[in-house]
Parts: C-alpha cells; structure tokens; sequence
DNA sequence: AATATCGCTTGCACTTTGCAAGTAATATGC
DNA sequence: GCATATTACTTGCAAAGTGCAAGCGATATT
C-alpha cells in the first residue's frame, strides 16, 4: 500500500512541518517539540527524499543550511494531511478544539487550493499555528 | 499530533482491511498478504482498541472466533483513508490504476456515505476488490 | 583566528520486531 | 465421545530499529 514511506512515527509529522507550518530546515523539525532524534531525522529526510516526497537542497545565503521542500507528489498528500488534521482535532488533540482546524474542515477545498498555493510561490507562512493559539482564521483568498 | 494509534506500520492496513474489504477476524488480518507476524497482529488490535478505534467482540455462532469492528471513532477515519488510497494509486499502486480507485476519487461523498453505510448496517461487502481485478465499479445507490 | 551554528554521524544501551513453535478454547467429523 | 481442526492468541529468541549523548566537518560570524 501506500504505507513504505508513511508508515511510521516520524514521517508524517515532518511532511506536516513541511506543509502546514511552513518548516524546511533539519534544525526546524528537530526543535518542532515531538522531540526527535537527529540520527532519526537524518534517516527519515533520507527516506522521504528516496521515496520522491521531498527534495533537499543547500540555501544559497547561507551554506550550511539544507532546505528541504515538499516535492509535487509529497504537496498532493495535503488532503490526506488535510482530514488527518480534522479527525485528530475530533478525537484526540488537546482539549482546545483549534478552531482553525474546525474552519479548515469546513472550507476543504479553499484550504487545499492556499496550500498547493503557498508551495507554488514557496510562500513559508504557515497555515497553522504552532500549536493552538487562537491566532487569525484563514484569510479570505479570491472566491 | 494524531498518531500515537496510527502512526506504525501496521494499523492503518488493519483500519483498511476493516473499511473497505469487509475483514474483521484475525486471520483474515493474518492471511491479508501483507504478512504481518501473528504476534504484532495480537498487539496492533490491543492497541487500537485500547485507542478507541475498533471494538472486539466474540461471535456467537462460533466462539472461537472474535469480532473485530470500527468504533465510531474509527469510521470517521474514512475520509483520510480515501484520500490515501487515492493517493497511493495515483503514485505507488501496481501499474494497474485500479479504476476503482479513479472512481472513488470522483465521488468522494458517495463513497463516503457508502462507506459508513455499510459499517452501520454491518454490511460486510468490501469496497475494494482483494487487489486490482477490474471488479464491478460502485455502484450508484439512492443519489 | 576563535567561536558558533548547522546538518549530520557514531557508539551504545534499550526496545521493538519477525519468525517459529506452542497453547487454550471452541468446533467439526466419524 | 474422541480425535482432529481451527481460531486467536502467547512465548522465546535472534535480528533490526530506536533514543540519547557526544562528536565531527563544513560554513558563518565576530
């Protein structure tokens, strides 16, 4: 199934890093607080870039950093993304009940066109917030 | 995040078979051909019943056999489950496209409605064919 | 030139997994 | 009713994977 490259702890959180919070360093997902380790990490961005999911490549400003970036087939995982971020917000995540998620279950396709949007022009503002915080719904976008 | 119950190999294969193939007693889990060692199986189904996501319970006409069904809670997780299904046929699945699986991705909400259908009416017809095979697409019901 | 930062790699203890075999409870065939 | 089958596990053990701390090379900053 679809599961070689998904199917364990990590991956999906660093997709999630990668395509609602607008991260892309190694140092970025390492401090996310899911506490993963660096030799871990290292392993995961290995695979996900072996399976086509992401790329890496140096920044140019600044030679040491690696910017690792959604590739076309990792950016179309956003609906899966997408109701896994619904129904954990049903089920399971902190009481608070993120009312951005809530919006976000009921504009699907407004939400998914802003992402593969801000992928496109590589726009790094991230759709959620870092964890809850109330913080600006999404804003209204063409229509 | 919404993984501590899915984010392993194996769950998300037993949540599938469980939704859209009809399976729900261990060996067929066992015999799914996905080989998953017995043991694991054992621990998996613990898991995502202590999770809240599939409930066990003994068959009456045989008691050997148990029971294995989606809560709620795990139905609900429909939606990502297509949209994974859509999307590993669209990039990994066997050269066969599985136009089943086209299909789906259409009609999500009729699928969807088809879906939770049968789990409520505990209607065991898969969704998904064993594995490719043509197979009669879904077909159309009330509209 | 010295120090800091970034993206890793290494070593090692610990945990999880996979495989084969075995077991308890129920069902079936004679 | 007794032997055999079937189902859902459990156990033991080797192999693989994980988590943690420390270190390393390349680049950047002062």
């Amino acid at each position: 199934m679809s599961l070689e490259a998904l199917g364990d702890r990590w991956s999906l959180l660093i997709i999630r890093d990668l395509m609602v919070r607008g991260y892309h360093t190694f140092k970025q997902f390492q401090e996310s607080g899911e506490g993963i380790a660096t030799n871990i990490l290292a392993d995961r961005l290995k695979r996900l870039e072996a399976a086509g999911i992401i790329t890496a490549e140096k920044e140019k400003t600044d030679g040491r950093k690696i910017n690792y970036r959604l590739t076309e087939k990792g950016i179309d995982l956003a609906p899966v993304m997408l109701e896994l971020l619904v129904w954990g917000a049903r089920y399971l995540e902190t009481g608070a009940p993120c009312h951005v998620i809530e919006n976000m279950a009921k504009n699907h396709e407004q939400v998914l066109t802003e992402t593969r949007r801000r992928w496109q022009e590589r726009d790094l503002t991230p759709i959620l917030p870092r964890f809850e915080s109330p913080g600006p719904a999404l804003k209204k976008r063409s229509k």
